[in-house]
Order: structure tokens, then sequence, then C-alpha cells
DNA sequence: GTCTATAAGGTGATAGAC
DNA sequence: GTCTATCACCTTATAGAC
């Protein structure tokens, strides 16, 4: 059955999303992502072929996730409305995909070398849209005048900051694990820090 | 000569820097640090002893700046000359350490399995003083009421994605390597980020 | 399609000469 | 104190039975 199949690489994706996250890529063991996933080893390979092919469909399950976080950059005229449906884009991506966004977020650390080029290109065009949009906010005196590439790397920093250092933030607030009430007082931060920052305002 | 011990000391040091900044811990070489080094491998060995042993040393390199980037927060009554002076400190440590910066974040992303006790309680210690003063803050009016573990995490990110991420940022600004004029730029943005965001204002 | 048993390759660490 | 040559171990990947 097709079922089987498509039952098997998803437990096994999951598996190695949060094996990967853990340890880095290098030195996950897939006999660890096979014992988590609960199949035997050889049917990773079976499955997969080698582990950088499993470590790269990893990084492609949570590319479009990433790609449509942008789209309320894109889709509301209002950069108020925007920039708040943004931020909590961002941060659900944090909150529902954290193994996979902490993958995402050590290929990039490192160069990016295993990413596929075509990944890289959507994404790069994905950033050139996001910063031409807060450009024309600048540019229509709806918002002050900053760098919109830099301000896109702080609004990245700080919503993947809840994914990646994870780890920090439950040693800070001494709690086991990260709670809605932590990512809520998150977006309601980070949103006063960018509409009050760039004195942003609704079009007349 | 205890001048040479000294000197191969330091050269390994930066040698591992790179290294495990570039591959992480697992995927990292003890030759390839040799070779970069330019001592033979034992040699490595003769002076650490193991390899995590040399991973630990880089870690412990970079934990003095990242407590002495706290100070601002502490020794100045002013928020608004403490969070400035902050944000440049952090950003100095992205600039001048960029390999030990990358490498304390990805321990920091799996966890920490290997950072010494003692070097988290010292930083813990430092976020509880640094916590309490923006706290202090708040309460004599001097700024808005957010929350000041949150604004770190967001201070912490905003400024720490320099170093980690450089990748991604001279990916999209096109350039080489990151300038003098991305660091002016980024303080500049994050500065008004936080004051004008949290309406931070001197004392009377 | 699934799994046991094994081969092949590479790396951390060191013994021992200088 | 320094370095060449080598060991011991571990992990990816697969061959071949079921």
């Amino acid at each position: 059955m097709a079922r089987i199949r498509e039952r098997n690489n998803e437990l096994i994706i999951e598996a190695a999303s949060k094996v990967f996250a853990e340890c880095g890529f290098a030195a996950t063991k897939t006999v660890d992502i096979a014992k988590l996933a609960g199949v035997p080893k050889p049917n990773v390979y079976y499955y997969f072929k080698s582990k950088e092919n499993l470590y790269r469909s990893v990084l492609e399950s949570i590319t479009q996730p990433l790609l449509q976080a942008s789209e309320p950059l894109l889709n509301n005229d209002d950069p108020v409305v925007a920039f708040k449906a943004y931020i909590r884009a961002k941060l659900q991506i944090s909150k529902q995909h954290p193994h996979a966004s902490k993958v995402f977020a050590s290929e990039i650390m490192h160069g990016a070398p295993h990413l596929p080029e075509d990944i890289k290109q959507q994404l790069m065009e994905q950033t050139r849209t996001s910063t031409a949009r807060i450009q024309s906010w600048i540019d229509q005196g709806l918002m002050a005048k900053v760098d919109p590439q830099h301000l896109l790397f702080s609004l990245w920093a700080s919503t993947q900051t809840y994914a990646d250092f994870d780890w920090q933030i439950t040693a800070v607030t001494g709690r086991d694990e990260l709670t809605d009430s932590d990512f809520e007082t998150a977006a309601s931060l980070i949103e006063q820090l960018v509409l009050k920052g760039c004195e942003v305002r609704s079009p007349a």
C-alpha cells in the first residue's frame, strides 16, 4: 500500500527533525532516527537513500511555512496590520515547527552547505519583495526612515530565537518549556518595538 | 620556553574557533584545526588533551567578553545611555569574536551539553541582575511597562544575529562580508527600536 | 517491501622515536 | 617538548535472506 509508504515517510521525517535539531547533522546517528521513528535502520535508507538526503528533506519541509509567513507583508496595504500579522506568523513557525526551524537555523549558521539552490533563490526573492514593500511604506510616509534589510534581520532574529534558543529562554524563565503566554508576551513586545520604534501608522 | 607554549595555545584556540564555527563540534576534524594552526595534530592533543577539552576552551574564551558586555546595563543610571552602550557592546562581540560567538550560539542551540556549569551560573546571575535593572527603570517610570526578560531575548537575538547568521546577512546585502557600515546601521536601528519602542527616557 | 549481519571508510587518540 | 606511524573504535551504507 502507498499508505504505508506515506506513513513511514512522515514518521521518519518527524523523527529526523527532532534528532537533527538536538544533535546537528554530523553528530546525528541514523540508527537513532530509526529507533525514534520505530523502524529498522535499513528502512530509513530504503526510503531516503542517504543521511544527507533525509536531512535535505527536513530542510524542505520547513521551506513552505517560511515562505508563507512573509505573505502578510505583501498582502496588506496597511503596514500596522501587515507587521502585526507577520510577527505572529513568524512566531507561529517557532511554536509549531521548533525542530525543523532549528535545523534550518543551524544550516544557515554554517553557511547553508546543504540547502538546495532553488530554495535559496526563493528565499532571496521573497526577501527582495519584502524589503521593497517596506521601502514603499517609508516612501509613502507611513513609517520612519529605517533600513528595510536590517529591520528584517531584527525581526527574523527576534522571532526565530524562540525556536533556536529555547533552551536559553526556558533557563531564564525557569519553566520546563515555552508556554502560550511566552509567545503572547513575545508577540506584543516585538510588535511594540517595531510599531512604536519605527513610528508605523495606518494610511489615512 | 613558556612563550612557545603560550603562543601555540593561542594559535590553536584561534584555529579551533574558526573550524568549530564553520563545521560544528562533531563535524570538525582535529587534523583540520592542526593544519590551520600550523602545528602537527599530536601537538593539539598535547596541549589540550582531547577534542572536547579544546572545544570547552573556545567556549570559555568568549565568556568574559559576554559577561562584560552587560556592564553598561548595570553601571549607568540613565537607561538611555545604558541601552545605547549595551547594544553597541553586544554588536562589538559579534564583530570582534564572530567565530567564538557562533560556537557559543551553536552550543546553546543544542541545549548547552558542553557548557561548564559555572559558566552557566555566571550567565544566569548576570541575566537576573540585568532584568532587575530594567524592572527598576520601569518602576521609576523611565520606560514603558514591557517584560524585561523578553526585551533581553530580543536584544540578544538582534545583536547576535550579526555573528551567527552572517551568511544570511551577506547574502541579502550582496556583499562579501559585514562592513563597519552594516554594524553602524544595525546599532542605530536596534537603538531606535528599543528607545522609541519602549519609550525610554533619561531621569529628570 | 522488510530486516539481519557485515563491509568499507574515516576519525580520535596515543605509543614511542627524536 | 615535538612529531611520525599506528591502533581501536564507530558510523554509514549495503548485500542478501525472508
